[in-house]
DNA sequence: GAGCACTGC
């Protein structure tokens, strides 16, 4: 087999008409359609997987910075001038702090702190010797300069890097192959001596401008104080880490403290996990500074502001891996910040471990880069206490926060079912009880935000005391412009209800809420609760509502999700109320099922919840749940690349030559199961190669975990979407299908398309409404899936059918809401559409994809084309309908069988498919609810199973009948197989495809060539010939010397199609000639000879 | 016959 093997790929090096490699083949997808017209195999006729015609790696600049060199006495004459010049500006500076009307910059008020260390050593800060936090050995006064013993210990240590390094070197090799000769090894020295000398030049002021009232501001903030202690750090240090809670100021001051410093000779780049916060503080940032948006950007997914003067860049975590993916070094950068790095979002995860290896590279090569980590809480173990990461920790900055205090209450029972009940009734006496300020309560989920909303509004019609008209008209008067649905007034007596219902321990719960800050301020019950909802996929005018100001004399009450815990602040919150829970998702491992559910929440998750009461003034926290129960809470949540499926990220990693993720240095790896799921699946979407399959069991298991990227899995993974939908994107050129494709995998990767009607209603217009428009979401559902052939793709019909009416109706908020969409969705997939389009049109510019707001259905050819298209991304989410003879249990009925479960999986009521129950569907994904739920089902034919997914069947033998035939538009040896689905053994349809590897296709081959089926001009001696050509295959073949001549020849070459004939005869223009004139009469081998070879 | 937290490319 293996010599088979060989020439196999021999052959497919040769196939004329290719600049594909060899290994396509395997990717090899061919489409059949229901008319029986054959298209093209995929690595013909779309050239989406060829090569990636990405634009060359720039290679490294030959001269990197100007720092490369040792001082020259110029260099130290300028060196001398700019010391001087901050001497007199100093002096300057002093006197103008006593003219009260003159602003001091804050740069020059630090020369002015420093002036007394000018000229005494390459220390312009005083390192704070109090702070625990700071790497040892670093601290203490005897550091006056890096120089001496001090640095040749640092020397050493980057010295013992060098092996970390070699590491960040095995990951690039492919790409840097170019760029190391072997001057670099004598060079390094060198360069870490100039690296030492640079640490070792006095600090560099850029200065900044601000208004006097921001300087004001700025100074309040807490983070200020710790500048010089920071900026210490990052001299020192290739890598520094800084704690501090939301409040200190860290976000927009520390790229400020480095752009003064003069860390901007590239880009200082921080990253956000929100796209929110990057756009908003780089305004912020770029405010305080007073430099224009041209030199303080942001960059997004969709948009930016960096120009060619940008010195600050805000940027979303994934921009900053993008980017990774274009130059590995991040050369335009000087610094980069990671914030928010507590929430542990996978790109961050990533981007840590990828820049500890990226900073020593840049150090080594002279081009230095700084690594600031900034995290909200002390956990930074994971990152520090890593050696994998960090060999030498990096130190530790404690910023303090500017918050005001929280008193924490917790209850001293905890309900363990009823906790929005609780919620409700402890909001209600806040409400009661304490001085005005915003109450905030933390619950699960939509359905939990929307009861409690409705039960603390209908508060608002009092059951005991009932206002008359008048009065309500009266209170309606004197608050104008409350919208009645948003608020609700608390009876007086409210309370006794409380005890009525028998809830809590009235003395404890007294004794919680008793604490008034101030006893001048009093609880005014008779004022309206001012009741918001949010969470979110609540529509955004909607959660807008929660940072106006609440109409005056009303009290603010949002209850919302996890949303206000980061991702929003709400202003004017002084009372949180948390249950204490958290919905999650959770995937099961083997079988990728999701599911919801509601779990405890962390301490550093309720400690975040707290200080949001404390934004504004002193504030309370009230916790439906015991110290105790909270004492049980896990610290930290985990991090999510533990929870989660990494099909994604393994991919990401591989496209940067990163072909053993196993060892790649995650601040938290994730299971070894993921990994190797991931690796199987990126295997089966042919987006990896496919590992070896002999050889020792430990070989084979590395080599399972250490698969090289193929030309598909490069241009899938410039396609900013999930692996299957990557893979269905680059086969969409078929049939012009590439739009719907495009448009397809846009709406299934933004979430949540449809509005959520299902939730119950608050009032009876509330309902009839509700009734109203699930109706018609019905209706149109209906209408988007079609009849007949598009029908059969299913839901995906009908998210195509959405995207296509919403988009030809100019996607107007209008149009969403009369027809059940979610308009932000909607713009979402409007504009992932546009960044697909691009990214195809760059993978392969000939498509000339562009994005169509009048996009026509797609023919029923086209939908035939996308249903196989989706079955291959999909693969192996391919479930079969149970067949009513198989059914020995009722809870089968109507259920689909997958590979990997026992237990019957469903189509959801909503699907287009529900009623359809097609024999074989694919489906996006599991959901687990009262059922396991099929999300995002399309019905596939059975034929196509084996075609499309030759990785996932077994086949049998080639059947006898029909029997094996020479086809000779490919020149290829043909047969039928059956074959069987993997793990389930499925029967699937016999299906055409090329004869197997093996001697079998040589006697066939070669019986094709003797009948002058492969070459036309031999059939005219097929009459002459001294044997049937069929004795080829007969069992008793080898006892005729003419059958082992031919046979021989054939195998010895590898020649087993017509191309490698025609290619050999290019070379040996008598190849084959004797052997074939063995089965001819003598008298006619001269005549043969003459015409050979026969093309 | 129905119950989905939150993000990023």
């Amino acid at each position: 087999m293996g010599k088979l093997r060989k020439k196999h790929n021999w052959k497919g090096r040769q196939q004329s008409d290719s600049q594909k490699p060899a290994d396509e083949g395997k990717t090899e997808v061919v489409v059949e359609l229901q008319d029986g017209a054959r298209l093209k195999g995929v690595d013909e006729s779309n050239a989406l997987v060829l090569p990636a015609n990405k634009a060359k790696k720039k290679k490294a600049s030959a001269t990197p910075v100007s720092t490369k060199k040792p001082l020259t006495k110029k260099q130290r004459r300028e060196l001398q001038k700019v010391l001087e010049r901050k001497e007199k500006k100093a002096q300057r500076a002093d006197i103008l702090t006593k003219l009260a009307e003159v602003q001091l910059p804050e740069s020059e008020l630090k020369l002015l702190y420093t002036t007394s260390k000018l000229g005494t050593g390459d220390k312009l800060y005083q390192t704070k010797e109090s702070l625990d936090d700071v790497k040892e050995g670093d601290s203490g006064p005897k550091i006056s300069s890096v120089s001496g013993s001090n640095r040749k210990r640092k020397w050493k240590e980057e010295e013992e890097d060098e092996e970390e390094e070699q590491k960040a070197e095995e990951m690039k090799e492919e790409q840097q192959k170019t760029e190391r000769d072997g001057q670099s090894e004598a060079k390094v020295g060198e360069q870490q001596q100039i690296q030492n000398k640079k640490l070792s030049q006095p600090a560099i002021f850029i200065p900044v401008d601000r208004s006097p009232e921001i300087q004001e501001a700025r100074l309040k903030l807490p983070v200020l104080a710790e500048e010089q202690v920071i900026m210490e750090a990052v001299r020192e240090n290739p890598c520094v880490v800084i704690c501090g809670e939301t409040g200190s100021g860290k976000t927009t001051q520390v790229p400020q403290f480095l752009y003064e410093a003069g860390y901007a000779s590239g880009i200082i780049g921080i990253t956000e996990p929100r796209r929110v916060a990057a756009v908003s503080m780089s305004h912020r940032v770029a405010k305080e500074m007073n430099l224009s948006t041209r030199v303080v950007s942001y960059q997004i997914r969709y948009e930016g502001n960096v120009t060619d003067e940008t010195k600050i860049k805000f940027m979303t975590d994934g921009v900053l891996l993008k980017e990774i993916q274009k130059d590995f070094l991040l050369q335009r950068y000087s610094v980069i910040i990671i914030d928010e790095a507590h929430e542990r979002s996978v790109y961050t995860d990533i981007l840590i471990g990828l820049l500890s290896r990226i900073v020593p590279l840049r150090n080594k090569k002279g081009m230095p880069m700084k690594l600031l980590v900034m995290s909200a809480t002390l956990r930074v173990e994971d990152f520090t206490d890593n050696q994998k990461l960090f060999r030498t920790p990096p130190p530790v900055i404690k910023v303090d926060a500017r918050q005001f205090p929280v008193t924490i209450h917790f209850n001293k029972r905890t309900p363990l079912e009823d906790y929005t009940g609780e919620a409700f009734h402890k909001t209600c006496k806040i409400h009661r009880m304490l001085p005005p300020g915003g109450i905030l309560v933390f619950l699960t989920g939509q359905a939990e935000v929307h009861s409690l909303c409705r039960r603390l509004r209908k508060k608002q019609t009092p059951q005991r005391r009932r206002l008359s008209k008048a009065e309500i008209y009266l209170c309606v008067q004197s608050l104008p412009r409350i919208d009645l649905d948003n608020y609700s007034a608390l009876p007086v007596d409210e309370g006794d209800e409380d005890r009525e219902a028998g809830i809590g321990d009235e003395d404890d719960e007294g004794s919680d809420l008793d604490i008034g800050d101030d006893p001048e301020e009093k609880a005014d019950p008779s004022i309206p609760l001012y009741v918001l909802p949010l969470y979110s996929l609540l529509a955004p005018e909607q959660q807008a509502k929660v940072f106006r100001p609440s109409p005056p004399g009303t009290r603010l009450c949002v209850v919302a999700t996890n949303v206000a815990e980061t991702s929003l602040t709400i202003p004017g919150i002084k009372y949180v109320v948390d249950c204490g829970r958290v919905k999650k998702r959770f995937y099961d491992r083997v079988t990728g099922v999701s599911s919801f559910k509601v779990t405890w929440t962390s301490q550093a998750s309720a400690n975040q919840r707290a200080g949001r009461a404390g934004r504004t003034e002193p504030g309370h926290c009230y916790r439906l749940y015991s110290s105790a129960v909270f004492g049980d809470f896990s610290l930290f949540s985990e991090a999510e690349i533990t929870r989660r499926p990494v099909e994604d990220l393994v991919l990401q990693m591989k496209d940067l030559n990163i072909d053993k993720v196993v060892n790649f240095p995650f601040p938290t790896p994730p299971s070894a199961e993921a990994l190797v799921a991931a690796e199987q699946l990126l295997v089966s979407l042919g987006a990896l190669k496919e590992p070896p399959r002999t050889g020792r069991v430990k070989e084979m298991e590395q080599a399972r975990l250490s698969c090289p990227i193929t030309p598909l899995g490069r241009a899938m993974a410039s396609f900013p979407v999930a692996p299957r939908y990557a893979k269905m994107l680059a086969l969409g050129k078929q049939q012009d299908c590439l739009p719907y494709v495009i448009s397809v995998v846009a709406a299934m990767t933004v979430r949540e398309i449809f509005v959520d009607l299902d939730r119950p209603a608050g009032s009876e217009d509330e309902s009839s409404k509700l009734t109203q428009r699930r109706a018609r979401l019905t209706q149109m559902r209906r209408l988007w899936a079609g009849q007949g052939a598009s029908l059969l793709l299913g839901d995906l019909m009908v998210m195509l059918g959405a995207v296509g009416a919403c988009e030809f109706a100019g996607c107007t908020p209008k149009f969403c809401e009369e027809n059940g969409l979610r308009y932000k969705a909607m713009v979402e997939i409007r504009r992932l559409r546009g960044q697909l389009t691009n990214a195809v049109n760059a993978v392969c510019p000939e498509v000339g994809a562009f994005v169509d707001p009048k996009m026509a259905p797609p023919t029923e050819h086209q939908v035939v084309c996308l249903r196989q298209i989706v079955l291959a991304g999909l693969g192996d989410h391919l479930a079969r309908r149970v067949q009513a003879e198989d059914i020995l249990d009722p809870k089968w009925k109507n259920g689909y069988k997958t590979p990997l479960m026992d237990d019957p999986v469903f189509i959801h009521p909503t699907s287009a498919l529900f009623k359809t129950l097609p024999e074989f569907v694919v489906y996006q994904e599991i959901m687990e609810t009262t059922k396991m739920y099929m999300r995002g089902v399309s019905a596939v034919e059975a034929e196509w199973v084996p075609e499309l997914l030759p990785q996932y069947c077994h086949f049998g033998p080639p059947l006898e009948s029909p029997q094996p035939w020479f086809c000779s538009s490919s020149g290829t040896v043909r047969c039928h197989r059956s074959s069987t689905f993997f793990r389930v053994g499925w029967q699937l349809p016999a299906v055409e495809m090329e004869y197997p590897d093996g001697l079998e296709r040589y006697k066939l081959f070669a019986k094709f060539v003797l009948e002058g089926q492969v070459c036309p001009k031999l059939k005219k001696h097929s009459s002459h010939l001294l044997s049937n050509p069929s004795i080829m295959l007969k069992t008793w073949a080898r006892l005729q010397p003419r059958t082992e001549a031919v046979l021989g020849t054939l195998v010895s070459k590898r020649i087993d199609c017509r191309d490698a004939l025609l290619s050999i005869w290019k070379t040996e223009d008598k190849f084959l000639l004797s052997a074939y004139c063995q089965w001819l009469p003598e008298s006619m081998h001269q005549d043969v000879a003459k015409s050979w070879p026969p093309i």
